[in-house]
DNA sequence: GTGAAAGCGCTAACAA
DNA sequence: TTGTTAGCGCTTTCAC
C-alpha cells in the first residue's frame, strides 16, 4: 500500500477538474450517464497523473470485493495447478480475481485460511478439503454468512453442499475393468486415504468391478498407502511381493505410487506389463515418461476449475443456494503400455 | 462478501456491551491499554456472535492490506510452486497473505496483473517476469508508488532492481564441467529463451566452460528451443542427430526437453550415457523416474521464496529501497546416471 | 482505561 | 448530466 507522497484520490481529480467526486467516480467506471466530454477529460487527467483507484475502498463501499478464495491441499503435482488455472481463466472473464491458499493437507491450516479469506471479504470460497478434515464447523460459518461455498474434487460429508467432482468411481471402475479384460485375475489395489471421497470412490469401484466380474475380493491385495508418494508405492509393492502368490496387476489410487511400484518391479526383474500390469490415477505428465508408459485416468482438471466458477456464479445470482447442486465430470481412462498385456498398443483419445 | 442479514460490525458489539466502538476495536486487537476484564468480555461476545472483522475496512483505514502480490509465469512444473510455497510460509510468519497471479508468460497479462494488484492495494509485489517482457513501464509504476518490488528467478534489465536469483551461471558451469570431466568433448546445448536471464546465463556458462577447458564452441551444437517442452527437446535431438558427427553429450537448459531427447535417443537405440550423456536443469521430480535417472541442477526453489520475503521485509522497513539489493542462491548439481559415462554411480548430496 | 470524533477512498441514493 | 450527502467498518488521535 502506498506510503510516501500522499495518495492520489478521486477528490484530487475532482478538484483539479472542478467537478464533483461522484462525477469522477462515475466517469472512471464508465457509467452511461456521464457526458463523453467529461469522461474524456477525466480519463486523460487520470492517465496523466497515474491515478490508481483504491480497490479496497470501492470494495468496502460496494460490499463486494471481486475476489474469490481458493483453498487447495497443495499445488504440487499437475492436478490442482490445472484446476486453479481453469478457475482463473473463467473467473477473470467475470472480473473476479482468485486468491489461492494452500493447506498442506492440514485442517488447522484450512481453518486459518478460511478465517483469512472471510476477513478479506472474499465473494466466495472454493475448496478442495484437506485430508484431515473431519468436522466442518469452519465451512458452516461460511455458509451462515451467506458466502457462496463450492467444494471441488473432494466431496464433503455435508448436507446441501455444492460441489464439482470428477466421477472417480467411474474412472476407477473402467481402469479395473480394463485390467480384467486384459486377462488379469489377481488385481491388487494401492488405496488412498479412505476419508477422502475421491480415493474412497476409487477403492469402492475396485471392489465393485471385481465383484461384477466374478473375481474375489482379497484383503491381502489391498494396501493402504500412508501418502501418495513414490516411496509409499515402492513400500507397498515390496509388501505385495512378499506374499506367496503375486498379483498379476496393480491399480494404484494415484500416479506417484505407481512409479515406486514400477521401480521395485524393475529392480526385481519383474516385467511390466507382462508379469504384472500397472494402472495409476491422475494422468500426471510424467506418466508418459516412464518405461513402460503408465496407463492412467485423466481427471479433467481444467474443466473442473471452470465448472467450479460457473457453479459459483449461479450461487451468486440465485437466492436459494447451498441447495446441494452437484456437477460431476467424466474422467477418461488413458490406456498405455503398462497395462497392455496383449501388447497391442493403443493410445486412446489423445 | 456478506449479503443477507445485515453485517455484524464493531458497532453492534459496542452497543451490546455498552462500550464504545474504539474500545471494542482496541480489545479485539489486544491493545495493551484495555483492561483484561473488558477484553475478556469483548472476546466472549465476539466469539458467541461469530463476529468477523472486516479486513477491508481495517486495511483502508490503516493504509496497509497485509497482502503480497506474487506474479509468476505459471505454476506448472515443480519450480514455481515450490518458490511460492517458501514465500507463503515465510510471509505468514509476519502476518502477510500471498495472492498468486499467473501470466502464462504473456506481458499483456503481466501488465494486467500488476494493475489488479495495485488496485487491490497490496503491500508489495514479487515477480518472476514473463518471457516476453521487454519494457518495464508497469514495474516502474509500482516503484513510483513506493510499493516494494522484488524480482525473483528472472533478473530484469532494470537499474536498481531488487532481486533474488539462483546462480544459474554457476549451476550450468558445473554441469558442463562435469560433462567435460566425464570425458565428453563434443557437448551440445539446448538453449532457452535468451531474453530471460536464467537461461541466458546457462548458455553463457556453457560457452565459458567449454572455452575454459580448451574446447571449441560450435554453432551447430547449440539448438534454441522454442519452448521448454518435451516435444521441443525431441525435435532438437532429432536435429542434432542429423548432423554428420554426433555430440557425445547434451546439456539442456530445462528438464523437460531432456526427456524428449532421451525418448529420441532411446528410439534410435543410442545409449545414454554411454553414447551420449545428458544433463538437464531444474531437478524436476520426474528426473529420478527416468531411465537412466537424469543429472540435473537443483535451483533451491523454496529457499528462493523465503529469501524473497526476507528481502521484501527489509524493503518495507528501510527508507531507501529500490537500491538494487541482490540475493544470489547457490544451485546444486545432482549427478545421476544419465551423465556418468564412467558408470560410477554417485548420488551427490541427496 | 475508555469515549468522541474524524476520516481512510469510494459509491449510491437522491436532488437539482 | 452533475452535485450533495451519507456512510461502508474500521482505527486513531485527542480528550477525559
Amino acid at each position: 500500500m502506498a506510503k510516501g507522497n500522499k495518495r492520489l484520490s478521486i477528490a484530487h481529480l475532482a478538484q483539479e477538474l472542478g467537478l464533483s467526486a461522484s462525477t469522477i467516480s462515475r466517469a472512471l467506471n464508465n457509467a452511461p450517464d456521464v457526458s463523453e466530454a467529461t469522461k474524456a477529460q477525466v480519463w486523460t487527467l487520470a492517465e496523466k497523473l497515474h491515478y490508481q483507484p483504491n480497490g479496497l475502498a470501492a470494495a468496502l463501499r460496494r460490499g463486494r470485493s471481486n475476489v474469490l478464495g481458493v483453498i487447495v491441499p497443495h499445488i504440487t503435482g499437475a492436478f490442482f495447478p490445472a484446476v486453479v488455472h481453469g478457475m482463473e481463466e473463467e473467473a477473470s472473464k467475470e472480473g473476479f480475481n482468485v486468491m489461492i491458499c494452500q493447506t498442506n493437507e492440514e485442517v488447522a491450516r484450512e481453518k486459518k485460511q478460511v478465517e483469512v479469506l472471510l476477513k478479506g471479504q472474499v465473494d466466495g470460497i472454493l475448496v478442495a478439503m484437506s485430508k484431515t478434515t473431519y468436522d466442518f464447523a469452519h465451512f458452516e460459518r461460511v455458509r451462515s454468512k451467506n458466502i457462496p461455498l463450492v467444494f471441488f474434487d473432494r466431496m464433503p460429508n455435508l448436507a446441501n453442499a455444492c460441489a464439482v467432482v470428477s466421477d472417480d468411481y467411474r474412472g476407477a471402475y473402467q481402469a479395473v475393468e480394463h485390467l480384467i479384460k486384459q486377462g488379469c485375475r489377481r488385481i491388487a489395489h494401492m488405496a488412498g486415504h479412505q476419508t477422502v471421497s475421491t480415493t474412497h470412490n476409487r477403492y469402492r469401484a475396485y471392489r465393485d468391478a471385481l465383484a461384477a466380474h466374478g473375481l474375489p475380493y482379497k484383503e491381502e491385495l489391498v494396501i493402504h498407502l500412508p501418502n501418495p508418494s513414490t516411496e509409499a508405492g515402492a513400500q507397498a509393492m515390496t509388501t505385495l511381493l512378499q506374499q506367496p502368490v503375486w498379483p498379476d496387476a496393480v491399480f494404484t489410487a494415484y500416479d506417484f505410487p505407481a512409479v515406486g511400484a514400477l521401480e521395485v518391479l524393475d529392480a526385481r526383474g519383474i516385467r511390466v506389463p507382462e508379469d504384472i500390469a500397472l494402472v495409476g490415477y491422475s494422468d500426471e505428465p510424467f506418466t508418459t515418461m516412464l518405461k513402460p508408459r503408465l496407463t492412467s485416468v485423466d481427471q479433467r482438471a481444467k474443466q473442473m476449475g471452470e465448472a467450479v466458477i460457473q457453479l459459483f456464479l449461479q450461487l451468486l445470482k440465485r437466492p436459494g443456494y447451498g441447495t446441494g447442486q452437484r456437477i460431476t465430470l467424466k474422467p477418461q481412462l488413458l490406456i498405455r503400455e503398462s497395462s497392455l498385456q496383449k501388447k497391442i498398443f493403443v493410445e486412446k483419445n489423445e
